[in-house]
DNA sequence: CGCGCAGTTGAACCTAATCAATGGTGGTGG
DNA sequence: CCACCACCATTGATTAGGTTCAACTGCGCG
């Protein structure tokens, strides 16, 4: 689910033969339109899902209002996961999505009876945390010039094509987001960006379309000190 | 294991019963002086622990030698889990510390054969992340004051005891060692812990021995925008 | 007694936030 | 089909919070 440094590969295929779910048909799949909401914090955490389509944003709101992107949630990622009877985190589409609820949680959080099911969430747990910890790093070790780099690079390595030589690649959040993500503000991310640009290590067909020209230079951007 | 927030109790007595590794008598149990290793990142993950006694703290460390502390690990906290084959952070003894090795993990990562155990390393693993998402915001929406009056009101709603109508509480850790954790410098550490005192929001006995005065006021540090 | 480490305090500097204005784009309705 | 509006992104000027560099203090231990 993390876009910071994971080498995991997606694992979308691994899942368990899906559940029937309530008897309900097609319970467990669910679609989503951009900018809306699949759960809010506090929401009674009845499924657990997967993406398999479109990308998601998991967040936490602070009471002066300011807000802390925890993760962008690509295809295979899975989202509400809680040790408890609540989601601890907001989540919404970015881009319409497509769902699989992979299991929904009766009134328990615990899986013992369920190892295949388990193992899966566990080691999903286990690729997150690590990923968690690299966004660490970000947040606690790196200036702006830095973050934002590195932002770039791991959305380059994990999801981009190389065209003519460059790596290319969507940026499907808005700028808030990636503000919100890196732990500095819009203005910020925006001049990092138009620096990067002008120095020449980026191309930016538009907002949204980024060809990282000079890979180079932006790996020793995000690792300066 | 973390220490921003979590309102969950210990889990330490919760644990299946101990397994004989490699059937070595005792190889389940380890001691650690203060200021010692238990493991590097990279190093080869063969056990996952639990802390029985003692402070740990785990970390990550950047080439250009600047270092995050990801969390402070107390009794009932485990260390250790990873999604492959090494450990991802480092993890050193604050205090003397006992710890027991819960499982060797025997040349895999998955647990599907030991429900017992997936199901207690993917609920701790839930905890955990929850509380890493806490940490979030403390690294990327919170101020130099707050987020250092936080991390006492945290410390103190964890393990503080009531003396005189105030909450005290040992700081085990260097003054570094909270400075990497909140992402500051070890002087802005000092400085705001001097205030809060000038202020009479906390006592210091020492150092390392903090009495919250008032509450009221630190937790108005610690919101306000 | 003196050395070394941890912590505190001070002064200058600098990065990124804040405040403010402008430019661009997509969607809606006349 | 075009005009308008709302939202997003960019750019500029100023400010402030936190870092950096530096000096000093206090304590534990050989």
């Amino acid at each position: 689910m993390y876009v910071a440094f994971s080498k995991e590969p997606m694992r979308g295929i691994e899942l368990p033969p899906m559940q029937a779910l309530d008897g309900t048909v097609n319970s467990s799949n669910k679609t989503l339109k951009a900018g809306k909401p699949l759960f809010h914090e506090g929401d009674k955490a009845e499924l657990v899902y997967q993406i398999v389509e479109g990308i998601m944003r998991t967040s936490k709101l602070q009471a002066n209002g300011k807000r802390q992107i925890i993760s962008f949630g690509y295809p295979g990622d899975i989202v509400g996961l809680s040790p408890d009877q609540v989601y601890h985190y907001e989540c919404e589409a970015i881009l319409d999505v497509k769902l699989r609820a992979i299991r929904k949680n009766a009134g328990t959080t615990r899986y013992e009876n369920e190892p295949a099911i388990c193992d899966l969430f566990l080691h999903h747990a286990a690729v997150e945390m690590a990923n968690m910890q690299e966004h660490f790093m970000m947040l606690g070790c790196k200036s702006a010039t830095e973050k934002i780099a590195s932002f770039l690079l791991s959305l380059g390595e994990r999801y981009g094509e190389r065209v003519e030589n460059n790596i290319c690649f969507k940026l499907p959040m808005k700028r808030a987001d990636i503000a919100d993500f890196l732990g500095v503000t819009i203005e910020t991310v925006s001049r990092t960006m138009t620096k990067f640009r002008k120095a020449g290590m980026i191309h930016l067909a538009d907002a949204h379309t980024v060809c990282i020209v000079d890979m180079a230079a932006l790996k020793i951007s995000a690792e300066a000190e």
